[in-house]
DNA sequence: ATTTAAAGATTACATGTGTAAACAAAAAGT
DNA sequence: ACTTTTTGTTTACACATGTAATCTTTAAAT
């Protein structure tokens, strides 16, 4: 499996959100936050493509980049590998954090009662 | 704020499950998963240590060691990063990627909608 | 007392990561 | 045509990390 460090996790975010894309705007679009050279995105970038995260076509002298893993699939396997390493595996434990140290509004019980029951509608006929 | 990597965090989750502990201890509970040498134990114990997250006395030539940061603390810390960086601080869509996935089952709804009814139980008064 | 074993301290070394500058090639400006 | 700019390629370098081996000190065994 592909590992992503911090970094080359961010520009993935920049290109999952919009692609095909060029170095431009991918720069672009990461200014603000860290403020890195352009140098140092090109050089994520290149360590992206040597990964296998990103594949690129020529447009003259210009690259566009496209991604060559899922968003979804990506973030839902480490989140799994979150999971695991720090609650052993089961979710509750960690919206249990969040709940006792005030991390949940409102609207993220709404959200979570939304998924429970989305989850029990499709698991009816069990 | 200390950080830990993966070996570092397996060591600490040995130290915290039972504390204080000298090395012996540790290398053995640590034995099976990953297989790592005494010599390399011992260089995670003194990693930890000089992060400051261990603590340690002396008992004739052993060191016996104790955590001096709290697993909750850490853990909690850690997992607001995560959220944060992979789904902008938002906890519900974590779970709906789980449940999407197969990835939840009765037991996890069950403790999900537990969580849920002490979250409402002690916001009764809004 | 001398040898051996055990515990921790120090050193090692390759690979990953953050952060970029230097370099080369080609396009654009003049 | 020549210079400047832009785009990508290569090189750099310090610190982190995984993974130990070697060295030193001290306690245990004989």
């Amino acid at each position: 499996m592909i590992e992503l460090s911090k970094a080359e996790f961010e520009v993935m975010q920049v290109i999952w959100k919009k692609h095909p894309a060029r170095a431009n705007e991918i720069i672009e679009q990461l200014e603000g936050d860290n403020d890195w050279q352009d140098k140092t995105v090109k050089t994520f970038l290149n360590r992206l493509v040597k990964k296998g995260a990103l594949s690129f076509e020529r447009d003259g002298r210009q690259y566009i980049y496209s991604p060559t893993i899922e968003q979804q699939n990506y973030t839902l396997k480490e989140s799994k590998s979150f999971i695991e390493r720090f609650f052993s595996g089961r979710i509750a434990p960690l919206v249990s954090g969040f709940a006792q140290s005030k991390e949940l509004s409102q609207r993220d019980i709404d959200e979570l009662k939304q998924v429970i029951s989305d989850w029990e509608q499709s698991n009816k006929d069990k």
